[in-house]
DNA sequence: TAAAAAATCAAACAATTGTTTGATTTTAAT
DNA sequence: ATTAAAATCAAACAATTGTTTGATTTTTTA
């Protein structure tokens, strides 16, 4: 679906206001009001709000499947190196579009839009042989362990990633980091962040100390 | 506040419905109708849609602090012993109820009920509160490590466990566990997300192999 | 058993929902 | 400049929303 400027803002002020409020707490005058344009628009360029929802869906997972694809066959990196780069995008994707993964998070709790849906469990499955074929290779060059549980893996991963970004605020407080400027916060948590998954990654992965 | 057997059942249907189309997507005819009861009754009993909310709420979170605090204070235990029982404890929690804790993500992401989210974050605290004490106990025994991130850590635990429980069918598929019994597989779920996390703690906590 | 309290009900309430209409304006093409 | 297409709009649409009403039934109390 090609999408034009005016759309886009559309699509863009919708995903904050999901975000802030979930799909069905948000109404389509609410984000046309936000949108400064008519509530007509929506029907007239979407179809529905529904249908809008997976043109924003759409948007946002279409560009990322090629980066991880090409990041596993480059021959000049180790497995372990792989895996951390693999941490470090998912850090970046998700601190980068942090509404678009909070509604993901609503859609997949609630089974409503199947369409969303499908389309995020194939996306997920695809992650996962990605994964597990990177596992396998470092088994094979005998740097990983043998007993691998690569869906927890990512769960631990995923989760903890959503979870710290979630409470972002909370962490902030706790560590009374309420003075430090916004951008300067947000790059010391993706630091930590990568940091702590990569130490727990490689404590399941490799057999090092 | 007291809650009458009919209370409880509507309570309890609500929280199901909740979990499956979330709080703006249930109606509360919808709650009515699948607990059996007139539309009135939901306002007669709790006064409002959002109110009977707050008292699921205030239903499922009552019973916790108490076996958090009392294991904490047990002196028979390692530190690490207490981890790993805290860890168990959180993982039988959410698989136990795994609705009231759906319901619980989305609404800590919209930020919609003012009075939910403010109990939600006391009870965060506290757990961050008795948890960091807890390391700091394992700590000048000197059987954990000096820096230890314990929000990032809390995190990772939480994280796992809600990702882990919102995709289990998929957890289920991938590991071609169809055929087995429900309570079979959810067993098996709950003994491999532990040793996951316990291994994934040990290694960021003690110094050891 | 009579009176009081609690529970249940169908119906109605106003407000909000997503969507459509049909007219009008703006933009693009010829 | 004329025509066709696209965009925008206020208004209306029927459906659904949470809640209230007032009458009726059931249960409890005295």
């Amino acid at each position: 679906m090609e999408l034009n400027e005016k759309q886009i803002q559309i699509i863009e002020t919708a995903e904050r206001l999901f975000a802030e409020r979930g799909f069905d707490g948000t109404s389509v005058r609410d984000i046309a009001d936000e949108a400064g344009v008519n509530v007509a628009m929506i029907s007239y360029y979407f179809g529905s709000k529904e249908k809008m929802m997976e043109a924003l869906f759409e948007l946002r997972v279409g560009s990322v499947k090629i980066r991880v694809e090409s990041l596993i066959k480059d021959e000049s990196l180790s497995p372990l190196e792989k895996v951390n780069m693999l941490i470090d995008e998912h850090i970046d994707r998700v601190m980068q579009k942090q509404c678009f993964h909070k509604i993901m998070m609503g859609v997949v709790a609630t089974n409503k839009n199947p369409a969303i849906l499908k389309a995020a469990n194939s996306v997920k499955i695809r992650n996962a042989e990605v994964v597990t074929e990177l596992i396998k290779d470092g088994q094979k060059k005998g740097v990983f362990k043998k007993k691998i549980d690569v869906i927890l893996m990512i769960n631990t991963m995923v989760g903890t990633v959503s979870q710290t970004m979630m409470s972002q605020t909370y962490y902030r407080e706790f560590n009374k980091q309420q003075d430090m400027p916004d951008e300067e916060f947000e790059l010391l948590l993706k630091r930590r962040l990568s940091i702590h998954i990569k130490t727990l990654f490689k404590a399941i992965l490799t057999n090092e100390a």
